[in-house]
DNA sequence: TTGTATGCGTTATCAG
DNA sequence: CTGATAACGCATACAA
């Protein structure tokens, strides 16, 4: 393994003439600098990263921990993080939680943290109860959801005020039996799929409509499969719907398919809508209505917030929070 | 910043007494351990990894670079590297290389390498050309495309005979004009999509139909819109066709959501079949035909090789190629 | 403009 | 079973 040694020597200059060099400090004769960076050429000199890291503290890196990144929100929303996070000189580790509370509180207080500037935490499992666990002094922000009056930074969905608008819009195309399909919390308040339900519900109740529980399905992941499963069951149950509002799309892609495969014709029999507008969104078919967060808007902020509270380490953190923009994309699945 | 340094001095005892316990090393009386970890636990010490890594020599992180993870097949393929990095104790850092040759090899020469123990290079844009750029004194494993003789170990996806296969299927559901949708170095032999086009031909020629050139359609990359992009030229060409070979799923996608905007149904005027059998081919409407790789398999594979590469750094590269099983799966794109 | 000395936090080695 | 010492490779502070 070269080290700066070997290219002082080969160049004839002492070890901090390379440092100088290979920081791009100023004070370094033209002369002196080329032939360092011819030394290092021929060698093949690269800087140890691991010692760099242990002199100043930082290791260049931010951890991005996720539920599933198989999952097309998640891999869009990682993209984005990446990008920013490359423009801002930071590398990204990807950690999967498998939407575990267990795991994500695993994420939090592993050792491994050190390894990492910084984490973003993209939170599914962690409720209100969890706030205090969340005082870490780390640079930690919350990406996603929002965790009322947490003291960790958060740049959250507009859950509510999407739902709100995403069930307003099934009523204004002429439904009034809307199911909600979400998951295992959805009634209890928390979480993305409660604060959705709770959407849903403002909207069917500001529409003098009934907010009625059967036509909650509760689903164990935000998959399609389980989409489909649970698609099965509203069907089976014999309730009467005229519409479904989805917590997310990879539901709604399992829900169209299901009806399909039941002959239900999507918008003519049944209105459908999802949220996220993943790319898939505007490609399956029928394409599907939904609620499109400002991604590129919660990924920049996410990063920017994050670098913020790296850069100012030791200072407490403020609780900012930062909800993202939003519109309700009307597709084909809403179309009448 | 709590050090072993003051664990140390907290539990009455020597820096390498710490040292010890914390790496499970057997000569520790159980009283001594039990006073050290107290103080770990009183403190809340975590050991610095970059000084760990700075001694040992190794980051316990793989670099897995792809052209972007939010493309289904990498996401999806991301989640499995990422679990299967895990169970070996490695983490993942995801680079994007989107999809050029030059990032490619950024990603292999940059500097930032040594931050990684070993690099998983998820290529596209390099070719034979560029197998001297691979031969590099640093763990790399290629996944998912071969390059011919290469001198670095890569696990590679079944490209030419799973086109073969597919194609065949086409041919024995009674398709006899038959259109390819693949990337811009379609014609050129090399990349995953070149070696798709010639499994294509294979079939076609030993199914005795003609190798029309005008059957191929360039894409400028793999994604839903250029698929869509793409059929609707096949569609505007007047070329007569009766089922389409896309080079992988992404563009199927947007060929069935292309074709159906045109009112050209699939499979009854049109048979479709994609590559990679990604989570949505299943759920699509109609639910895509594709070839299924074991990706599982791949990616075991590749995080195993990667390992074994770095466990016995130093030693030259044996240019292990491991080639992916498949199977063609048939779904209602092509039923007909 | 360049060089010297020092320490970042950890662990291998070897002595006690 | 435990402890003293010396690196790992780099960059800061300061001296020349």
């Amino acid at each position: 393994m070269v080290t700066m040694h070997d290219v002082a020597r080969a160049a004839g200059v002492s070890l901090m003439t390379v440092s100088n060099v290979i920081n791009d400090h100023p004070h370094v004769k033209q002369g002196t600098r080329e032939r360092v960076l011819e030394a290092i050429d021929a060698l093949n000199y690269k800087v140890n990263v691991a010692a760099r890291n242990l002199r100043s503290g930082r290791t260049g890196t931010i951890g991005l921990a996720v539920p599933e990144i198989d999952r097309p929100y998640f891999g869009q929303l990682a993209a984005l993080v990446i990008e920013r996070a490359a423009a801002r000189g930071f590398r990204v580790a990807v950690e999967q939680t498998g939407a575990s509370r267990e795991n994500e509180l695993e994420a939090l207080a592993a050792s491994r943290i050190r390894l990492y500037d910084g984490l973003l935490l993209s939170t599914v499992g962690l409720g209100p109860a969890d706030a205090d666990l969340l005082n870490v002094e780390y640079p930690v922000v919350l990406l996603g959801e929002r965790i009322f009056d947490g003291p960790v930074p958060h740049v959250a969905m507009p859950n509510v005020e999407g739902a709100r608008s995403a069930v307003e819009h099934l009523i204004s195309q002429g439904a009034s039996r809307i199911a909600f399909i979400g998951s295992p919390e959805s009634l209890s308040e928390i979480g993305a799929s409660g604060l959705r339900v709770r959407g849903y519900r403002e909207a069917v109740e500001g529409a003098g409509l009934a907010f009625d529980s059967r036509l909650l399905f509760r689903t164990a992941s935000f998959s399609m499969p389980e989409g489909a499963r649970v698609a099965g069951m509203l069907i089976n149950s014999g309730v009467d719907v005229d519409a479904v509002f989805c917590a997310n799309d990879s539901l709604a892609f399992g829900v169209l398919r299901r009806l399909a495969d039941s002959g239900v014709r999507v918008p003519d029999d049944m209105l459908v809508i999802g949220f996220d507008d993943v790319l898939e969104a505007r490609y399956s078919i029928p394409s599907l209505s939904t609620v499109a967060p400002d991604h590129v808007q919660m990924a920049t902020a996410a990063v920017d917030l994050l670098a913020a509270r790296i850069a100012k380490a030791g200072t407490a953190a403020e609780p900012t929070e930062l909800v993202s923009d939003y519109r309700v994309v009307m597709r084909e699945s809403t179309s009448v």
